[in-house]
DNA sequence: CCGAGTGTTCGATGAAAATCATACACTCCC
DNA sequence: GGGAGTGTATGATTTTCATCGAACACTCGG
């Protein structure tokens, strides 16, 4: 049949424009996340699959955060084969919350 | 004796500069803080007691609500006879997370 | 010094969120 | 088509957090 690569049901996505300030915060509000979207942040676009990264959750959990960040506007994910592969919404996310990426990317350490 | 105005234990304070961006985000991501930190924002500093807000919680709930933003460094109390005024701290947060408290004050509601 | 007003502390309760283990669905390759 | 690899769904457990009621501390004005 004409289909794409995957059969499996396409995961839902929330674009930045309409996610509520207080959804994006709370997304951003924990560690395990925040740890995923800098991870993102560091790799290029579509290159990293939910179970490459390293965060000490187990794959329930993990898959979990994945919904969420998805509901945050924060990632953009895509079935690639048995993976699915993952982008962050940098521009989106930026003209939707100025600044607020930015801020958790940088993270000053220094504290 | 040369004393202030208050007997009481002077409540803690944590400067904006010693406050994780994890900290801040979950301090701000709770609807009650946010309101009183709009509540603050519409009013001269040092004008607002902790009774003062609009908000649908008992007092002992608020006490705690304005016990966390003081930990955000995101507000500064003083003693002023009986009661307990407030100051949004501004520049010092704006300072330590460029355009954050923008985000959430301008809180566009159309969405 | 008492009483009203104000805010904090404490302990308990309830709800929300993170986590896990298990079972399941899908894809690819042999 | 069987099996390994990958991610999701479900249900139960745990943790965290917001909330409340009641008791307490402090300030001020009679």
């Amino acid at each position: 049949m004409a289909e794409r690569a995957s059969h499996r049901v396409a995961p839902e996505h929330t674009h930045p424009d309409d996610v509520p300030v207080q959804t994006a915060l709370a997304a951003l509000a924990d560690p395990v996340r925040v740890t995923l979207v800098r991870e993102l942040a560091d790799s290029a676009e579509w290159t990293r699959s939910c179970g490459s990264f390293d965060v000490p959750v187990g794959k329930a959990a993990l898959s979990h955060h994945f919904a969420v960040l998805r509901g945050a506007g924060l990632v953009e994910q895509r079935d690639e084969g048995p993976k699915r592969v993952n982008r962050l919404r940098r521009e989106e996310f930026e003209a939707r919350f100025p600044g607020l990426l930015d801020l958790v990317l940088r993270a000053d350490r220094a504290h």
